[in-house]
Order: structure tokens, then sequence, then C-alpha cells
DNA sequence: TACGGTAGGC
């Protein structure tokens, strides 16, 4: 071996224990001289890729230079930028003047915070309260902050309300910025009337308080309380708009996150711009609404303001295109896309597989692998699902076996779904009930459903009836999609007594049961109908066409009973 | 001296 590789051989074992030599030994790090620790620093201060970065640390540890606490800093702030914590953390844990400056803790406490379920944060801030003999060291409203965000991304809020004792103890809670996070966490958890409480008693508040309130209710589904909020507010910026339109669609009330769509760009008039968030947003209320006019306007307008280059705008309208039934549109967007990503490629397969166009659905499957794209769970739920629907068994067939091995995704129930769904519609009753029964997962209604239709379809009664009696057993009134189902097959087997009996048990529930809606898009504005409604104002009118358009018996049956 | 808090799709 030549003497400059077993330097850096001897380097590398030193530093990273030889877990990427490979990659460590293609590097072109300059051996023969032996920079200063400052011009190390200046080197770090331009904080270099993590290649680099390594390289510097290498030359730091050659040069007996790991106690210069300077440059052990700013490599802890390098490593960090680079997001390679566990770098970053060996070096503080062995800082040379231990304990390190506050600033590193709350660095360190910081990269964490960003991690979900992490301990870290909580543990580092034990650490900290722990050294007592150091008067230089101790949290500030930094600390603070960046400790309680780390607890609004943990499953439980109790440390976040531990640490909010320990704010209000030391008297931070009057900083802006730690009682904003406070009142994040109250409102992340769900607990409103303490998030209002922190709000209350702000000595000051901006736009990120009235936001985090306001989020906090929007993701209760309080939109009313919500809208109230959003209308007190001082100012609003799009991401309170944001909030406030996807805490509609969150709810499934899209043609409200398109009013408020509209109001909001009717008070900005020209000062403040949509983003990224608020027109993909948007999209997806046109395309839940299937307001194809609506979503035309919002695309012309995506053109106009130079938002095509956005992966998440595309996958939007692509959806959006999708969804309101011009599938030519949505392939022309994904077209115009230099180098689709896997959520582009998913949309357009969920796209055509959802048009019956499973054949297409696959073959931009195909492009996408051989464009060395990973398929996520998603795209294989995408994929199978327009083998499905358009007889594709075989390649279904080898999609489904190969997700674990080719793409080390486990097949969910989803997925196992599509597939019994895809075997049973092709008449393969039999091995769709073997893999229903021998799935490592317990099957779900779905695939007890996709069985039943097959059945249905097939008229298979012997199978259905154990079907039946398995699903009766297990389910039955519970879910009024499988009653329509299982009313269906007994008649398309005349059995019409068991018809009877369970269109008599949906009829006893129906009070509990969610009511219809249908809407329809005119001229750009969305007519929205329930049952029996009678509050459009053209509602005469509209029975008028209606008569016109259905027997007088059918008219008379329906809307004078 | 350096570090803060809020938002979205398939």
């Amino acid at each position: 071996m030549p003497a400059i590789l077993r330097l850096k051989v001897q380097i590398f074992k030193q530093v990273f224990n030889f877990t990427t030599f490979h990659s460590f030994c293609s590097s072109r790090i300059n051996i023969s001289t032996n920079p200063d620790p400052k011009t190390l620093n200046h080197l770090l201060n331009q904080r270099p890729p993590l290649f680099q970065l390594k390289q510097v640390h290498a030359q730091v540890i050659t040069q007996s230079l790991s106690s210069n606490s300077t440059l052990v800093d700013s490599l802890i702030h390098c490593y960090l930028s680079t997001k390679s914590l566990t770098f970053a953390r060996t070096l503080f844990d062995e800082h040379p003047n231990y304990p390190p400056s506050i600033l590193l803790w709350n660095l360190m406490i910081r990269s964490y915070s960003k991690i979900l379920n992490s301990r870290e944060p909580v543990d580092l801030f034990r650490r900290l309260i722990g050294l007592e003999h150091d008067p230089l060291v101790v949290p500030d409203n930094y600390t603070f902050t960046f400790l309680i965000t780390s607890c609004t991304h943990q499953k439980s809020g109790l440390h976040g309300i531990i640490i909010h004792g320990i704010v209000i103890k030391n008297g931070h809670l009057s900083n802006l910025y730690v009682g904003n996070s406070v009142i994040n966490l109250y409102a992340v958890f769900g607990r409103l009337d303490d998030a209002r409480k922190v709000f209350d008693e702000m000595p000051e508040r901006d736009v990120f308080s009235w936001t985090s309130l306001l989020g906090g209710h929007a993701k209760q589904g309080e939109m009313e309380r919500a809208t109230e909020i959003a209308a007190m507010m001082p100012i609003r910026n799009m991401v309170s708009w944001a909030v406030i339109i996807s805490g509609f669609i969150d709810c499934g009330r899209y043609i409200d996150a398109l009013t408020c769509f509209h109001e909001m760009l009717r008070e900005s008039h020209d000062s403040l711009k949509p983003n990224e968030a608020v027109l993909v947003c948007a999209l997806s209320a046109c395309a839940n609404l299937e307001a194809l006019d609506q979503g035309k306007w919002i695309h012309a307008y995506i053109n106009k303001n130079g938002f095509t280059k956005m992966s998440n705008i595309s996958t939007a309208l692509i959806d959006m295109y999708s969804k309101c039934g011009i599938i030519r549109d949505a392939y022309r967007v994904f077209h115009s896309i230099t180098q689709p990503d896997v959520c582009n490629y998913t949309s357009m397969i969920s796209g055509f597989s959802d048009h019956g166009l499973g054949s297409n659905a696959l073959r931009v499957f195909h492009q996408m692998i051989a464009q060395n794209v990973t398929p996520n769970e998603l795209t294989l739920l995408g994929v199978l699902k327009g083998c499905s629907h358009s007889g594709l068994v075989e390649e279904g067939c080898f999609i489904f076996y190969k997700t674990d091995r080719y793409w080390n995704i486990e097949p969910k129930v989803e997925h196992y779904g599509c597939f019994v769904d895809l075997l049973g519609r092709a008449g393969h009753l039999k091995l769709a009930l073997a893999i229903a029964i021998k799935m490592p997962l317990d099957a779900d209604i779905v695939i007890w459903r996709a069985l039943l239709s097959a059945c249905r379809i097939y008229k298979y009664v012997n199978l259905a009836d154990k079907i039946l009696a398995y699903v009766e057993q297990g389910y039955f009134g519970h879910f009024n999609g499988n009653e329509v189902l299982i009313s269906n097959l007994y008649a398309s087997l005349s059995k019409w007594e068991r018809v009877s009996d369970v269109r008599k048990s949906m009829s006893k529930r129906e009070h509990k049961s969610s009511i219809g809606c249908s809407w329809i898009e005119v001229n750009g504005t969305i007519h929205e109908f329930r049952v029996d409604d009678q509050l459009h104002p053209q509602i005469g009118m509209l029975k008028d066409v209606l008569k016109s358009l259905i027997s007088d018996e059918m008219f008379e049956t329906e809307f004078h009973k």
C-alpha cells in the first residue's frame, strides 16, 4: 500500500471507524501541505459539503488540533449544517472545553428537535441543568424555544407541559418566541384552552402566535372558531391562509376552501401572492369538487406566475385534471416535467388507473423504473389498481410479488386489497380467497368486499354464502357500503327474503348515516345539493328542468310523496 | 458574533 494511502487509512480509522472508507479514498485530500488552524477555520466558515468537511476534520486530527476549541466548535457547526448529527454529537460530548457554550447546546437541541420522537433534546436539557458548577452555561430563550418545539414532535405532550412549568418558573414565557412555541405545543396536542390562556397572557403577539392558535382549532375541525380567529388577526400572511384553507380541506369542506382562496386573492391584491402550499391546497379542493373551470383558472395563474417548475404543483395539477376527468391534460402536465419525481409518477399512474387505463399506468410505471426512480407504497397501490381495473393479471401478480424484494416495500393491507380484487375480477376466486386467508395481516372489510363482488360477477353462490357467513359474523351492521353490497349480492342470487332483511336493518339505522351530497360546477360556481334539499335559490326552475328530463310518474314519487 | 416559532399533494 502506498504511503499516502496508508496515511489516509490511519486518519480514516481515527475519525470514521472505516464505515465509508471507499468514498474517503476517492476524495482528493492534499496531505503534502499542512494548513494552519486559521486556514482550517476559514475553510470551515465556508460551510463545506460533507466530503470536504471530513477531510478538514481529518487534518484537525492528524495535526493534533483536536484540543483547539474554536476549530471543534466550527466542526460541530458544519456537521450540524450537513445534518450529520452523529459526528457533531461525538465532538460535542468530547469537547476540549467541556461544557461547550450554551450556543452549542442550543444548536444540538435544535438539530434533534426536528427528529420525530427523539429523546435527545430532553436528555441534553437534563444534562444542561445538571451543570451547576458553570454559571455561564445556563438555558436561555433559545434553549426553551427549541426544547418545546421538540416536544411538539413527540407522541405525548407530557414533557412539553413539564417544560412549560420550568419556563414559567424561570420567567422565560414573556419572550415572544418561547411563548409562541408553547402556544403551538398546546395547539398540536389539541389543548386549545391552554393554548388560548398562554396567548391571552403574552405581553406581545405576532402573526406566529395567531397562526398557531388558529391552526390548533383548524386541526380539531373547529373551522367556525378558526375563521373567527382569522377575522380578528391584525395581519394575515400566506401561512395563516394556508392553515385555514387546508383546515377546510381536511374536513372535506372543499367549497369553503375555495371561497377562502378567492377571499385571500381579493384581500391581498398584489401585495401577497399565493405560494406553493396555498396553490396545492386550492388545486386539491378543485380535484375533490371536480371543479374543472376553477382548476384551469388556477393552472393559468400558475403558468403566469412561474410556479410550473415546482414538483408539488405539478403533482397537484396532474391529480386535478385526472379527477376532473381530463386525463389528456393530466398527461400533458406530466409530459412537460423535465425530471419527474416519485410523486409526479404516482399521481400520473393513479390517474391512468382511475380512468381504467391500466396499460398506460403500467407503461408510466415501467418508465419510472427505467429512470431509476424508486416507487413508494402509493405508487405500487396505484399501479396494482390499474392492473386490477384493466384485467392485467400477469403484470399485477409480477409487481405484487416483487414489492418486497425489488423495492423493499412490505405489502400493506391496501396492497393485498388490490391484489385480491385483481384476482377476483379476473375470475381466479379460489386463489383470491387463499390469499385473503393466508395473508400475514388481518384481511379487512375491503378485501372481503372485493371477494363478494367477484362472487357476484361470476355467480359463485356457495363460496359467496361462506364468505357472507363470515362477513355477517364480523362486520354486519357496521359498514353501510357493505350492507348495500350484501343486499345486491342476495338480489343477484334471487334471495329476496335476505334482501328484505338487510334493507330493513339499513332503514332502521338510516338516521345515523351521513347525508349524501352532490355538486356541480356551472360557470365557475359550485352548486351543492343534499337529499330533499330545497335551499337552492333556483330550486323551482331546477325541478321544472328535472320534470322534463324524467317521467312525470317518477317525479311524483321522488319529490311530492 | 453565531441559534428562534406557523402551512400543502399522490
